[in-house]
RNA sequence: GGGGCGUUAGCUCAAUUGGGAGAGCGCCGCCUUUGCAAGGCGGAGGUUAUCGGUUCGACCCCGAUACGCUCCA
């Protein structure tokens, strides 16, 4: 069997035999989980359902799923290539039922398809259930293996551990036994005592996970309610036991790219040695491109920062293989990017019509590679030629950590290039520098200002059953009533609190807005009181005689809602009576600035193109950013369209209609924009503008709808469109690889970038008139106007080439005056010179209108033809109330003694400065230009004294 | 999140303790030579990323910002 044919045949058993529906796998980058790098288990997509927190509109769903581990917990990335199985990039086919059906199905299912479809020899199947662990108060998974025991004898179902059989998603909750099928490559034999013990040839090939159990915070085991299957069989190795191979590499997934990168690098074929250099960098190069291509395909590439960064260490990582090993010193990798298509883009759309910008992509990081490793090869030759000097020749520690530290280059590649040239390398040093780097990195990390509420302290409010806030007043956002029900200083519940510690306020309820989904949480003010105090919340004129709360921040987690900020005055309590209040024009501006993005993001798509995919989104106050797919910048003309589209639709008042509507339904929508990759909740928010949420369910495949906004969301937004007012794009650019950045603003801030640049432009206007010095200042301030004020890049685009035309005209006439103080300069020193009778006499002159460039000239005229003269000249400039100083001693008057440094430092200090430079030529400065004649007058006497 | 490094002519990069902004390649012009490659001479081209500070004087020192590279977590 093919393995493309494993694969539909484990997809088609699921939906065929047992009526699962195929639910296409996420994409490898998770948008909306802070603590996975990458998907690394089929069942990412799924946690919100195991955790109870989701729900599907099916019970049964099966797959493949493109996963990645490399960077975080589960890093093989170091062993790749070492050994035949491990890999960063693979398939994961799973299958789950979701409170549907349990164990008994689950195993013979998976005995039917592995010996009836798959064809794999029974004799050598084996079978682990859970085997109890007293410590922990388990039984033994009793019912698994009972039902193993129908299909295999019992000598090959085998009991196992805590660590190898009981699945647990984290400290708390879902939890429970697996049971895992193992296979034995070799056969005829009993394996049974190889199971689990890292033979190469028993290995486990299917884990079916039997969630049944939730970890409480207190540490015990409750029965779940809705009991949960959850399996996982890496395809690369169940396609190696089909097919008969005792190498993962030895596959149909893997031949075409093996031939690919023999074509490109014209290396010998693939011999599959395990520790041959060769076969090393064959694996190493095909598991790196399918991984990355994976990545790219969907939206993630190589970059300086968290997963990104990852993606970027792989990539250098093959290139560095290809160089080494294969003498390619030029991109290549991208080159194999369509064999990784031919072999996964037949199960994966994305990987079929990502394939060529995914070798883009990854050219571009190839070559910027490539220029990363010049410049360290440089200094690396630069590190050599000392370290040769050595004894014995080695490079030292600090260069070899600087290779590392700063250009990137892993300690093993220094030490392979500089074996190359008969050269050792510290690494004890090195590595005492690298252990100093690491202390300092971890030592300065500063303390958060962010209060967050830990997952202990949820399970806390739980327990003292604090309920989850109604936030259901927040899209009103109106003044409201409520009470103190908790507070949080970061590390304890408190009773009470006073000014000057940042602190958490939990309230029943609320109407502020917590920071989410990009949006800025809202400001404002909480006044409390106590209800068998003083300080009665009648209509008004008690209020805030117990306390005044300023909230600056306000965060979701769980379900609490942790108003953050500070007491002002008074003293807040727990179970005071609060009034809150939100600060209205914050407010306001937030949701002209979302409404507004829904804008931008459609008016991109018209645009730009229909493929134009968001990428990220902030909404603040004062601005809004917007990320998007896209490798080229915006031209001057597609900004301007895409502005005024914004505005048009800005001017037509559009009605904005939303409403929370089933999942399923809103998906059906033509033109609805979800976020790439992004999980939403069911039911859904959905935000539309110019059309009535009701309209488009009502019809959903009018092609109308892909003309108008439709999102899902969850922020507060402006009720019509022209509250905004007016829409500015402020600037664009890259913000990562395959990904543009825009910023925009509305309402008054955009009236003020209009402002500005009409201003501006009037004064460029103006300054067309201008002549001489004035027109030189001007262009100068005109410049600086320009790279400081908020422009809209439209309005920059038409002002940047009108300031360059000034500016050549004031630099043409900056060269004239230039010209001409140099040119007075020299015909004062011509008389000088022509005067001056003895050549090895000082020659001390002032020149008038000479600044410091002009009186270098000037020397450099005078001692060409006086090559034996000591000579100063000082020019005083009233205006600026200083004076330049330029001196040059030839050979001879050096010797004597005089130096020029010396010299003019005498000579400013008697007009108030200072000043230095080498014995032949030196300069100086005075500030006081009135004394210049007494200046003269001590240089005189200095240079004869 | 925390470090380190960098940003100078169209490109690649120099510039000693703070003291006159340079080279190579490319470009333009002229000359020589030629089968071709080339060679010689001259020239243009700079807000030294931006802003602020220290100083008589800043590419250089200090602070902030932007962008890029890189390591650690």
């Amino acid at each position: 069997m093919r393995a493309a044919d494993i694969r539909t045949a484990f997809l088609e058993f699921f939906c065929q035999k047992a009526g699962h529906t195929f639910v296409p796998g996420s994409p490898v980058v998770p948008f909306d989980d802070p603590t996975l790098l990458f998907t690394n288990a089929g069942m990412n997509q799924f946690k919100d359902v195991f955790l109870g927190r989701g729900s599907r509109p099916y019970t049964r769903a099966v797959n493949s799923q493109k996963c990645i581990r490399a960077g975080g917990k589960h890093n093989d990335l170091e062993d790749v290539g070492k050994d035949v199985y491990h890999h960063t990039f693979f398939e994961m086919l799973g299958n789950w039922s979701f409170g549907d059906y349990f164990k008994e199905e689950s195993i013979a299912w998976g005995w039917e398809l592995l010996t009836g479809v798959y064809g794999l020899d029974p004799a050598r199947l084996y079978a682990t259930y859970f085997g109890g662990d007293p410590k922990s108060g388990l039984e033994p998974d009793d019912e698994a293996r009972a039902l193993w025991c129908r299909l295999l004898p019992p000598s090959r179902v085998i009991p196992g551990s805590m660590k190898d059989n009981f699945w647990e998603m984290g400290e708390t909750g879902p939890c429970g036994p697996c049971s895992e099928i193992h296979f034995d490559r070799i056969g005829g034999r009993d394996a049974a005592t190889l199971v689990n013990s890292g033979d190469p040839d028993v290995l486990e090939i299917w884990n079916h996970v039997f969630i049944q159990f939730n970890r409480e915070s207190d540490g015990t085991l409750k029965q779940l309610p809705a009991r949960h299957v959850d399996t996982g069989m890496g395809l690369e190795r169940l396609v190696s036991v089909i097919q008969g191979k005792r190498s993962n590499y030895d596959t149909d997934l893997w031949s075409p790219i093996f031939h690919a990168i023999c074509q490109v690098t014209g290396a010998r074929p693939y011999a599959g040695a395990l520790h041959d250099q060769t076969d090393i960098a064959y694996r190493i190069v095909a598991d790196h491109v399918r991984c990355l291509t994976a990545a790219a395909c969907d939206g993630a590439g190589p970059g300086s920062d968290g997963r990104n960064y990852v993606l970027r260490r792989i990539l250098r990582r093959a290139a560095r293989h290809g160089r080494q090993t294969f003498g390619v010193d030029r991109p290549f990798v991208f080159e194999l990017v369509p064999a990784v298509v031919e072999t996964l883009g037949c199960a994966f759309p994305e990987i079929a019509k990502g394939g060529a910008r995914a070798a883009e992509v990854i050219r571009t990081e190839e070559e910027l590679f490539g220029r990363t490793l010049g410049r360290g090869i440089a200094l690396f030759d630069g590190s050599a030629t000392r370290g040769a000097l050595a004894v014995p020749p080695r490079i030292c520690a600090e260069d070899a950590f600087r290779l590392h530290d700063t250009w990137g280059f892993p300690i093993d590649l220094t030490q392979v290039m500089a074996s190359e040239r008969g050269l050792s390398v510290d690494v004890a040093g090195y590595e005492v520098l690298m252990d100093r780097a690491r202390e300092t990195s971890r030592g300065s990390a500063t303390e958060s200002q962010a209060i967050e509420l830990t997952p202990d302290a949820i399970a806390k409010l739980a327990a003292l059953h604090v309920h989850a806030t109604d936030d259901s007043h927040r899209d009103a956002g109106r003044p409201m009533r409520a009470s103190v029900v908790a507070l949080w200083d970061g590390h304890d519940f408190v009773a009470t609190a006073s000014p000057g510690r940042p602190l958490a306020l939990i309230l029943d309820k609320t109407c502020f807005y917590a920071e989410s989904g990009g949006q800025e949480a809202d400001h404002g003010d909480v006044r409390t009181g106590h209800s068998d105090g003083g300080g009665t919340l009648g209509d008004g004129h008690a209020l805030g005689s117990h306390g005044r709360f300023e909230v600056r921040d306000v965060q979701r987690f769980g379900g609490y809602i942790l108003h953050i900020g500070q007491v002002q005055t008074g003293i807040v309590r727990v179970n005071d009576h609060a009034e809150i209040a939100l600060r209205q024009d914050r407010r306001e501006a937030i949701r002209a600035n979302h409404t507004t993005t829904h804008l931008l993001n459609l008016a991109l798509r018209e645009v730009v193109g229909a493929d134009v995919q968001q990428r990220g989104s902030l909404v603040a106050a004062d601005r809004l950013r917007f990320d998007y797919t896209g490798t080229a910048a915006l031209s001057a003309s597609d900004a301007a369209r895409v502005e005024s589209r914004v505005n048009q639709a800005i001017a037509s008042d559009l009605p904005v209609s939303i409403k929370t509507v089933d999942l399923a339904r809103a998906r059906e929508v033509r033109g609805v924009r979800a976020v790439f990759g992004e999980r939403y909740p069911d039911p859904v928010r959905v935000v539309s503008i110019g059309a009535t949420v009701e309209a488009l369910l009502s019809k959903p495949n009018d092609p109308l709808w892909s003309e108008i906004s439709v999102e899902f969301c969850g922020g507060t937004h402006l009720s019509s469109t022209a509250a905004a007012d007016a829409f500015v794009l402020l600037s664009e650019g890259a913000a990562a690889a395959g990904i543009r950045r825009c910023f925009g603003v509305t309402g008054r801030a955009a009236r003020d970038a209009h402002d500005s640049a009409a201003q501006l432009n009037a004064r460029i206007q103006a300054a067309a008139s201008l002549e001489g010095e004035s027109l030189v200042l001007e262009v100068s301030e005109l410049a600086r106007l320009e790279s400081t004020l908020a422009l809209g890049i439209v309005a920059r685009a038409k002002i940047i080439p009108l300031i360059d035309a000034l500016r050549d005209r004031a630099k043409l006439i900056r060269r004239q005056q230039e010209g001409a103080t140099r040119d007075g300069a020299l015909a004062q020193v011509r008389t000088l010179v022509d005067a001056h009778g003895d050549a090895t006499n000082p020659l001390v002159a002032i020149l008038e209108g000479a600044d410091a460039t002009a009186l270098m000239a000037a020397l450099d005229s005078a001692r060409a033809r006086l090559s034996s003269t000591p000579i100063l000249f000082l020019s005083p400039d009233t205006e600026s109330s200083k004076v330049a100083i330029a001196a040059t001693c030839p050979a001879v008057a050096i010797a004597r003694g005089l130096k020029a440094g010396e010299w003019v430092r005498a000579t400013a200090q008697a007009c108030g400065g200072s000043g230095g430079g080498k014995p032949d030529t030196a300069q100086a400065g005075g500030k006081d230009p009135s004394k210049v004649h007494e200046a003269l007058a001590a240089a005189q006497a200095f240079a004869t004294r």
